[in-house]
DNA sequence: TTCAAAGTGTTAATAAAATAACACTGTTTA
DNA sequence: TAAACAGTGTTATTTTATTAACACTTTGAA
């Protein structure tokens, strides 16, 4: 299967997260226009982005959730699964931590990082918390592909490179600081702030 | 000024965010192209985005990044200020507001509203937490435009509708509900296991 | 059955976003 | 002060992403 666009992975995320949702809600079928609508997309975004996965539905009564599930799970999914670290056990460390613990079977949050000597060695929101200095041989014990840079912006450089000499593969920063990796590390940015200000910029512009 | 494409808000937010750190390490200038390596991008991907907004720079020694920093402001930011309501003040709500909190001058999170009988009343992560039977009234009263919404699954959806009722017009949506908003109201949403799960998917694919 | 109605997969067209190209303007150096 | 250089603003091009169009298949009703 050929490498999916970044837009595609995050709509077919979404897909499934929707899927279970509306699986759990007691619906074994969906029409493309119903799960297009539970994202505000249209239809034809849906069906493409299945064509591309080429997942069809044999039957012309919707598609079948938890079949589509599964496909999905098999495109986006990594068979054996993937480890996840959360570097960084603050306020924001924490929740999302906790919120994610136990979602998704293929990817495990399996060890927490902080310098915080009241954090380290005990089981944070479900997660054992190691120090710092001990991460890259964790990360290697461990085999942590994936880290969640929650730490406060004075610490993010040093420590994500830390984490990529490790062998850490993909990041998703957190924090407010620019980061720079190799080519062969997947570097994801999420900023709180922009969210925020597109929020405040639309509401201001109508 | 004409409305802009979401991704130029979203790119004009980083923009800012960068050269606030950039300025804070003693920066007084900066080149195109140097602003467009820290967030990723190109130099040509930057001053397209400033020839939109109608910025150019005087000299050609960079941009004066004081000046830009304000200019940004102009477009982005409120001039009379919004106001913000925090709705679930669990550990994502706590994470959200005391990262946020200060950060923006135009941007103030001013209530949080939560059912649980521990919190409300209280100030939590500074700032005052309501019942939320008093969100109608704290929204009209304290002039609360925008919502973040942080509140377990089940409740999402009637809460949503109660803060629209109440006159919220714009929610950023981090619970895994999806939400329907009239026409009139900005919805952004935000799901950190689509992020995550797509960071997997590249470490995975290579 | 058979005929509409509704839904799907796919190709074609459109729109949006990012990139390249380039003329122009300061800046620097000799 | 002139010539090379570097950086900017803008138009043109390309690429990417979304939407429209449509033939085909199943479903359901008459």
């Amino acid at each position: 299967m050929k490498k999916l666009p970044g837009k595609t992975v995050e709509r077919l995320s979404g897909y499934r997260r929707n899927l279970l949702g509306y699986l759990a809600a007691g619906n074994n079928y969906i029409y493309s226009h119903e799960l297009a609508a539970l994202l505000h997309i249209t239809a034809v975004q849906v069906r493409r982005d299945l064509m591309l996965i080429g997942y069809s539905s044999v039957q012309k009564k919707g598609y079948d959730v938890k079949e589509l599930i599964d496909t999905i799970g098999t495109i986006i999914d990594s068979e054996q699964g993937q480890n996840i670290a959360v570097i960084g056990i603050g306020n924001l460390g924490r929740a999302i931590t906790s919120y994610f613990k136990g979602k998704r079977s293929k990817l495990n949050i399996v060890a927490a990082f902080d310098n915080d000597p009241q954090k380290v060695n005990r089981v944070i929101a479900g997660v054992r918390c190691y120090p710092v200095e001990k991460m890259e041989h964790i990360i290697n014990e461990q085999n942590i592909t994936i880290a969640l840079l929650t730490i406060p912006p004075d610490f993010a450089r040093p420590v994500a490179d830390a984490a990529i000499r490790a062998g850490i593969k993909g990041i998703l920063n957190f924090t407010t600081v620019p980061l720079n990796v190799p080519l062969n590390v997947y570097l994801e940015e999420y900023d709180m702030i922009t969210s925020i200000e597109k929020v405040a910029y639309f509401v201001k512009e109508g």
